[in-house]
DNA sequence: CTGTTAGCGCTTTCAC
DNA sequence: GTGAAAGCGCTAACAG
């Protein structure tokens, strides 16, 4: 009895059932050039015939290649990250690789000692970082010492053009605002994100410069510091509402605070979009669930992880000279939080 | 120059390092008793000296085991979902073993070929399946084909008893109603859940059983047939809150659906609790996000994974025996959307 | 309590 | 274009 009547064939059963060396099989497997096409149509009748599948464990054994690819995160919850892995997941197994997620907990060191026993253990062969955690940088010091390849989404420093995937916040957060001063708003409040991370300074960048085209100034009481927390945007509004010289519209660095600047607002007795304007910003599905629908903006985050997989596994396979789109686009969603007009929105602006 | 100095030790330079031979050191490795304290004290110093890491492909080569699990998931998005993820990344990492992610997407056969095909390929050595793929047939024919252990969350039926990890959902759902009733709410709606999930039947028995328990008629036209979708949220609040005889409460089978019914009663100018008594289910980010922050149960599903993932690696490693929790408690968060009494509840009843 | 032998199923290297 | 031999790093089965 061979392997393959025990149920699982294996490259030997498929090699003498097509009648030649196991060599070729794998070069079939593997889709090498130099087989003739008589034979690898020969072979592949025969690895149907008997049902057979590879064996990952043998192959990474003997290729010293795992197929494995790790999610590096922190604290994924977020909208944002879970568009992330699903995109992750989708483009890595397209191109025949499984994704694990692996969860940065504890203190440093834990950190560290986790990620590198992992790595080794399973010979994982890349890594993709999301923020916050691509700014740990004794995270990515050990990526190095461990030579194996990285990319990185939205990292605030040392980019090389190749291992980080960026998208442009700046651009939107611009237009957003634009849009806002175009409705007639004077007085834009600003909730910012959390201090270090990218996309949180990129979007009060995008601000700021809307403001200068439209020679608005800036008015520092209107700029709250959040971080991206639910509660932090209740303490937003709680400030921004009870101003004198009160903002007539609000835009936050992401939907979590909008919400909260929301509730404030509703606990205060004011009328979204007319006494208040309200953007937020990851067009998360909350975005849609509150009342009024929240003005957001859509991150690219199915394409970032398209281009960060695939970036990701050319480094691995050595396939260089690649393009890959540089600064992915946002997609603005305007909803009712903010579509009402100067008319209504100055009868709001303190006498 | 041996492996060891080449940057990654194999087992056989601990064997050497140590005086052992490297089954001993398979031994030490593996946790095996029959390794005299002294000798295993000995490879452990020599492993960490090296620095040494075993392979997971070599073992699993060898052991025709892979210390890979995967979750069988369709459309992971909701608050349930992720809990239960994030839940069993860490139990069964704290087990060894590493989680693949498995999404069900596609038709019914394409579904099964990529699971037969990546669960071969990888040697996967047992399944999570979450609802609604619990209820898929084919797969979990296909699952007893291939000869793996699984485990089924909250699956409607076939309860062994042993590979299905259940809670409470009609209590919560009894005690949630109960509520309420003692809040003096008489006319109660209720919006239920996708027709083909357990937990929505279940949630929906408790209701029943609150109602009967405390004398009051079930009214057919107060229950409306939901998705858990927002949407159908939405469609049900349009329902609900047209009747002639208005609920003054409504209770809806997860937080989407209740932040659909909001909407409409935002929409409506219906003051929220103080003209309608509003509830959920999950306690989703959602809850606390909208305003006014909604009354929810909370799902143990952190727990749920933990018994899910114990049970799974228990029949993996075929340990018997074991006890786990049988029927897991929710828990109800108690909030805003339901804090008003009988007085003002009954204001609204129509005339 | 410890060691020996023989693979696991594939790829690598090199030969033809 | 194809094949033979060797070996990846570990565990199984048995022996002692």
């Amino acid at each position: 009895m061979n392997s393959a009547e025990k149920g699982r064939a294996t490259i030997n059963d498929v090699a003498a059932k097509a009648q030649v060396s196991k060599k070729t099989v794998s070069r079939v497997i593997n889709n090498e050039t130099n087989v003739k096409q008589e034979t690898r149509e020969r072979v592949q009748q025969a690895m149907s015939d008997l049902n057979y599948f590879p064996s990952l464990s043998a192959r990474s054994l003997a290729s010293k290649r795992s197929y494995l690819v790790a999610m590096l995160y922190f604290d994924l919850h977020a909208h944002y990250l879970h568009q992330l892995q699903s995109g992750l997941l989708d483009h890595f197994s397209t191109r025949g690789y499984s994704l694990l997620l692996h969860p940065c907990e504890g203190d440093n060191d834990t950190i560290l000692q986790n990620l590198e026993r992992k790595a080794r253990y399973m010979n994982i062969d890349g890594f993709v970082l999301v923020p916050p955690l691509v700014h740990m940088s004794s995270l990515v010091s050990l990526l190095k010492q461990l030579d194996k390849p990285y990319v990185r989404i939205a990292p605030k420093e040392e980019h090389d053009g190749f291992s980080e995937v960026l998208c442009n916040d700046e651009q939107a957060a611009y237009e957003l605002t634009q849009h806002l001063i175009q409705k007639g708003h004077r007085q834009i409040g600003f909730v910012k994100g959390a201090a270090d991370c990218l996309a949180a300074s990129k979007r009060y960048d995008g601000y700021l410069r809307a403001l200068k085209t439209h020679h608005l100034p800036l008015d520092p009481t209107l700029v709250f510091e959040g971080d991206y927390d639910f509660t932090s945007g209740v303490a937003a509004g709680q400030h921004l509402l009870s101003l004198v010289r009160r903002p007539t519209a609000i835009f936050c660095s992401n939907d979590n605070m909008a919400a909260g600047v929301l509730n404030v607002a509703h606990a205060k007795g004011l009328s979204v979009p007319n006494q208040l304007a309200l953007a937020g910003y990851d067009d998360s599905p909350l975005a849609q669930q509150i009342w009024p629908a929240l003005t957001s903006v859509a991150q690219p985050g199915r394409k970032m992880a398209e281009v960060a997989a695939n970036k990701l596994i050319d480094k691995i396979e050595n396939i260089e000279n690649a393009e890959y789109p540089q600064n992915i686009g946002c997609d603005i969603k305007y909803r009712a939080s903010t579509q009402s007009e100067l008319s209504l929105a100055s009868l709001v602006e303190p006498a």
